[in-house]
DNA sequence: CAAATTTGTCTATTGATATAGACAACTATA
DNA sequence: TATAGTTGTCTATATCAATAGACAAATTTG
């Protein structure tokens, strides 16, 4: 009762092209290993006949993928595996974005995409204990290592509080160096819920995601030591770029 | 700057069709609570506009929808939600099967769908600390709350130290009560690492999923109170049932 | 150099996807 | 009982997705 290991899985007429689906395969093969970095794929004849289908859609799929960046084909030659493994990123109750990357990338940073003054969402309120429509400041950020974008947050803050974040957040670079400014010295992940979709118009721009990509999403409230909620942030990662480490607490 | 909020994200040649993209987009207002349970949907022309699309292009999204059980057309009347939210499940040190979903549904119970003993892969035989092929026995099983499938995983134990644990998972259900037969009378999560993917075609099947659903994948291993491991797993959760809520470890 | 292998390009055909418009069928309400 | 609002069905058309076959262009190998 072998063999039916990976086994066919396209789905015809499912709202989801075929070459979609087979670019995904070939990228799942790729993060499990089974195509190896700058390995050559297996020739397109190859690839049509193990999925089931014509040269062309198999074509269709390694077309999306070169346009992403994962692959490049080379007539005569082949095509090949560029892309590097995903990022382990640590989820913990200490969780910077920095510290956790260490050694997997040579270069990371913050950049502050916008910032905002609005009334608190029912959902911000909630996670930061205000009441609802409370002045709170949001801040729009996007992670990148090595150059490439690696997560985008919104991080919400109560205005009174800490009026004034969004200049700090913008000449540190860094959350924890920015609540520093205003006293607080250390904070805790109180908690985090996950989940995942796909990526919609806002994620394709930030994260540099091509059409049908998925992020991970996490919902998170920070607090001080003493159990004070001070931020509230929703941060969405590329799944094909971005696995996420529970670390212990 | 204002009022680019949730903004129109419908992507058109991106491998997924409008109306799943559409079906898609629906799912998540109900999960998010923007589509209020057993309310009527906006009109199909409403939609429509809303989306930038066809009136047709709504309907084949709703049709599938209508399909997977999450709404239910009137004639005359209107479109109504049938769907729950999301399970909240919970990840931490002490994670357990039934004992977080408390509360959220009423009966739950795990299957056990197929075992086997197999030399153990690279990335197994690493997560056990044993050496690369050892024998070792796989459990597939299957999740469900309320009559849906919640959950997916392959666990993998050492053979010679939990010889017959299939027989014990077929009886009790339970791989806590399997694990206390071997004298496992407590355990912690080691590690947890996260990540998300489109579902192929055994997650469908045994998810009961639509092609194109998204389902979060965790990788863990339970440790003994002394450290030594145990258990190596590979859970799918669908995404559009479940979120992932991360615990105090 | 010749042959084999592999990617690239072209034409043609079929089926699925999306748009457009018109009208029927059903429901709720004034 | 009209009328307005909603979902259901039909026809028609244009574009995208997938298949099929043939051959060109580049590379590697004997």
């Amino acid at each position: 009762m072998t063999g039916h290991d990976v086994a066919d899985s396209i789905e015809r007429r499912s709202g989801v092209s075929l070459w979609r689906q087979i670019a995904d395969r070939i990228l799942q093969a790729i993060a499990t290993g089974d195509f190896a970095e700058n390995a050559a794929l297996p020739p397109e004849v190859a690839l049509a006949e193990r999925y089931g289908v014509n040269r062309h859609t198999v074509r269709s799929a390694i077309s999306a993928l070169v346009q992403e960046g994962v692959l490049r084909a080379e007539q005569g030659r082949g095509t090949f595996v560029l892309s590097r493994k995903r990022l382990s990123y640590p989820i913990g109750a200490r969780t910077r974005f920095s510290a956790g990357l260490q050694g997997q990338t040579s270069e990371r940073h913050i950049v502050l995409l916008a910032s905002s003054i609005e009334p608190a969402s029912p959902r911000v309120a909630e996670g930061l204990g205000l009441a609802r429509g409370s002045e709170v400041i949001r801040l729009e950020t996007r992670g990148e290592a090595d150059g490439r974008p690696v997560s985008r947050a919104a991080a919400w803050f109560e205005a009174r509080r800490f009026a004034g974040i969004d200049k700090a957040m913008a000449q540190t670079g860094s959350i924890t160096a920015s609540l520093a400014r205003f006293g607080v010295d250390d904070y805790l992940r109180q908690s985090t819920v996950l989940s995942a979709r796909h990526a919609d118009a806002a994620d394709l721009a930030d994260l540099d995601l091509q059409p049908g990509a998925i992020v991970l999403v996490t919902v998170a409230v920070n607090v001080t030591p003493d159990g004070q909620p001070i931020q509230f942030s929703e941060s969405r990662f590329p799944a094909e770029r971005v696995e996420l480490k529970l670390s212990a607490l």
